[in-house]
Order: C-alpha cells, then sequence, then structure tokens
DNA sequence: GAGTGGTCTAGACCACCTC
DNA sequence: AGGTGGTCTAGACCACTCT
C-alpha cells in the first residue's frame, strides 16, 4: 500500500525504473497522481518536487512532468569546518598559523573579492594536521572592512572556526580543481614538488561585501566523497 | 512587507545574519512566527524545513529550532553527462572508444562491483574530445547480467549517454581526487606523465546490483565548480 | 505528559506557459 | 484561453523526544 509523500515518490521511482514511463515521457498530472492513490495533490506535489529538485523529473505549468531525458543527476556535498573533518576520521586536529601578514593583496586576487586597487586586507598561511601530519595547506585573504571587530589571535584561534561562528551566514561559490604542488606547497606539505594535490577554492561573501577568498591545498591521498 | 515562503527564508536568514538570533540559540516555534508574519504554520515550515536542508538550522521535535553552531554546508553538484558539458562550454563534443574488451575483472574492481571471483565484466576506454582536443579519459567497468540487450556498439553511442537513457534510475557514490597522470593516461591525453588529474569516480547501483564502475580522468585545468 | 516539528487534507487562487 | 504546476490556508492528527 502506497501511502505518505516518501511513498509516492518511490513509486514513481520504481514506475520510471521498470520503464512503464521511460525517459522523455510525460507522467500523469497531479489531480490523475492524487485520485489514483487516494490522497491530496498537495501529497503528489511535494513528492514530485522532491524527485524534480533531484533531476529525475522536469516540471513546466501547463506542459507538465516528465521523466528526464538527460538526467543531470545532483550530488550534495557536505563541507564541514576542517577541525570536524579531521575528527571525523578519527584523527586529532591542530593547526599552525605560518604567516601573517596585512596589505594590499595582488590584482586577481582583490578582483575577486571586490576590493579597490589600494584596500587592504588580511592574508593568512595556515597549516592544518592531522595526528601531527601535514593536511591541508590553508592560504586566506580577509576582509578587514566586513569582519567584527576585535580579530581574535588566528594563531590560537582557527579563522575557518572563528569566521563561522561570527559572521553567521555567508553565500559564496566553491570550486575543485587538481594542482600541481609547488615549491612552497611541497615544503609545507612535505611532498614532492609537482605532486597532485587536491584544491578546494572558496569565495564567500555577506549579502554586499566579500568576507574571505580561501584556497586549501589537500596533501595527495585526498578524497572527496558523497553518495548520489 | 514579508510574504510568501522565500519572503520567510529571507527574513529569517536576516535575522541569523544581523545576530538576532546568534549561532546556539533557539529560535521561535513555527506557530509563533506563523502568528507574527501572518501566514499559515505550514508556510512557515516550508522555509525552516528549507534552511534546514541548507545546514543554516537544526530542528528536532519537541527542543525547536535552533541556529546551527558550526554549521555543515551543503553544496550541490550537477553531474550532466559529458556531452552537455563539453556544449555548455560553447565546444564540440567528440569521443574515441579506444578499448573494449571482456572478462574477469581485477580483484578491487569485481569486489567494488560486488561480483563473484569469476563473473564477467565488460571494460572500455574512451577517450572525450572538447573541439577535438582531449578533455577526459573515461574507463568503464560494466556489469553485462544487469543491462539490458541487445547492447549498442560502444563505438558509435558513448557508454555514458546509452546508460542515462536505457537504465533509468539508479543509486550510487561519487568520489574526486586528484591524481598523477600514469603513463597511458599522459599519452591518451597528451600531457605530461605526473601531471595533476581532476578525477571522478563513481559506482552506480540498480536496488540490487551494481551497473557500472567508472573512472573519469580530466584534463588538467579542469575545475569542478558551484554555488553555496 | 506535553510541546514541537512532520505531514496530510480539501479547497482556493495564482503564475506561467503551451495551445 | 485554458491547463498545469506553485503556493497558500486553516485545520487536524501524528511522531518524536525532552522533561
Amino acid at each position: 500500500m502506497i501511502s505518505g509523500w516518501e511513498g509516492i515518490r518511490e513509486e514513481v521511482l520504481r514506475r520510471i525504473r521498470v520503464r512503464d514511463w521511460p525517459p522523455g515521457e510525460t507522467i500523469p498530472t497531479e489531480e490523475e497522481l492524487a485520485a489514483e492513490f487516494g490522497v491530496a495533490r498537495a501529497t503528489v506535489n511535494r513528492a514530485l518536487r522532491e524527485l524534480a529538485g533531484a533531476g529525475v523529473l522536469e516540471r513546466r505549468r501547463k506542459a507538465g512532468t516528465r521523466v528526464a531525458l538527460l538526467p543531470v543527476r545532483k550530488a550534495t556535498l557536505d563541507i564541514p569546518v576542517i577541525r570536524q573533518e579531521v575528527e571525523a576520521r578519527g584523527q586529532v586536529h591542530g593547526f599552525t598559523l605560518l604567516t601573517r601578514t596585512e596589505g594590499a593583496p595582488p590584482v586577481p586576487v582583490a578582483s575577486r573579492l571586490g576590493l579597490g586597487p589600494s584596500a587592504r586586507a588580511i592574508y593568512l598561511e595556515t597549516l592544518h594536521l592531522a595526528d601531527g601530519r601535514p593536511f591541508v595547506f590553508e592560504t586566506r585573504w580577509l576582509n578587514p572592512a566586513v569582519l567584527p571587530k576585535p580579530l581574535p589571535d588566528f594563531g590560537v584561534v582557527s579563522a575557518n572556526e572563528w569566521l563561522v561562528a561570527h559572521v553567521s551566514y555567508e553565500t559564496g561559490d566553491i570550486a575543485f580543481t587538481a594542482e600541481a604542488a609547488d615549491a612552497r606547497e611541497a615544503a609545507v606539505l612535505g611532498v614532492a614538488e609537482g605532486a597532485a594535490l587536491f584544491v578546494t577554492e572558496r569565495t564567500t561573501w555577506t549579502a554586499e561585501a566579500a568576507i574571505t577568498l580561501v584556497r586549501l591545498a589537500h596533501v595527495p591521498g585526498y578524497r572527496l566523497q558523497t553518495m548520489i
């Protein structure tokens, strides 16, 4: 017996899998499905909305709901604070602040932060450790104009955690690349120059201004994983 | 004026950002917020449910809704078919089937596919091109036992697209790593041996059995990007 | 036990889009 | 112009979990 919006979601998925409703086909309207399953239309809507969000269905007003022809699968990644990521592996997290300077950032950084040419920014280099071994080399630019005062000693509190605790919510973008370790990264992470590093780059914004631009170079062997 | 569930979501976010509701704090109940905003409780529920899904709020029955202390940010990645990915860059997609063999897969592959030691599998090597230049080197194991017949000529139809069109829905996992190009990868992609490659590995399953295990080695410079 | 979120209903109106 | 999904309402019952 099918009941509840999750039951309806599973039943719709089953019909797609067994090709009752093959890719590209228009499935019955919400009203028809509601009648068939004996539920309210809102319940059907909830189920179909979830499947559309997952890329399985495509919905347009008036045109109806179709099974996606080339489903763009959606994968959700969890982006935890580095300390949590290390502790989730059962290891002990530590970090060392290697560099802290302040000054005008290089032009590409300034432009990605949306700063004028003479604006000043804080630059931090931090090495994160897992069980005492290098794990992530973090290089970060901070926009001091939008940070709450007073600023902490980033040698004691990692910028990562101070930010999530003191700048409540932000939007931004995130990118992943593979890059060869340069001389500095190789020395800090204790790997050979040219080693393949998994690199995460994030820019985060408040409603108006950029907060921080951070680059995380992970030690070789790092694996970012999720279920589909 | 605040109205609609999206308006309520933005207002809640605003209050979190300006620290009316700092991290860890319990916010008013759905009923109280519904009264304040002059909407039905279901509308508030929709807004708060979205924010909980994004990792901004934590909700528990009886305990109420709190602002997440260490928000585990969720990023949603689109995993398109390679052809779409190439075409989205305004380039022309092409591909060449380099190898097709059939036989018992190596043990690590068999175990990840959940196959017995003597089971046979199809192995494909495909080079995907963007504007005629190497883009992705795909190596794929297929479990023929669960594939619909007849199998196509994978030199004409890419396995990637044939699967999404003929095996309607599947679950699986996906992982991203950075790896140094081995001799074969370097030769096929036309890069130096040891170059840093962005590698995607996917396993996909039907309800019971594994369908395919695929490894995509992207040419250096590849960037996987999303908004947060 | 009781408070809170999770879900469902029956109905309604609206926005968008195809026809 | 009309059909379809998107959203909202007011109310209800239920599931979970904290006390």
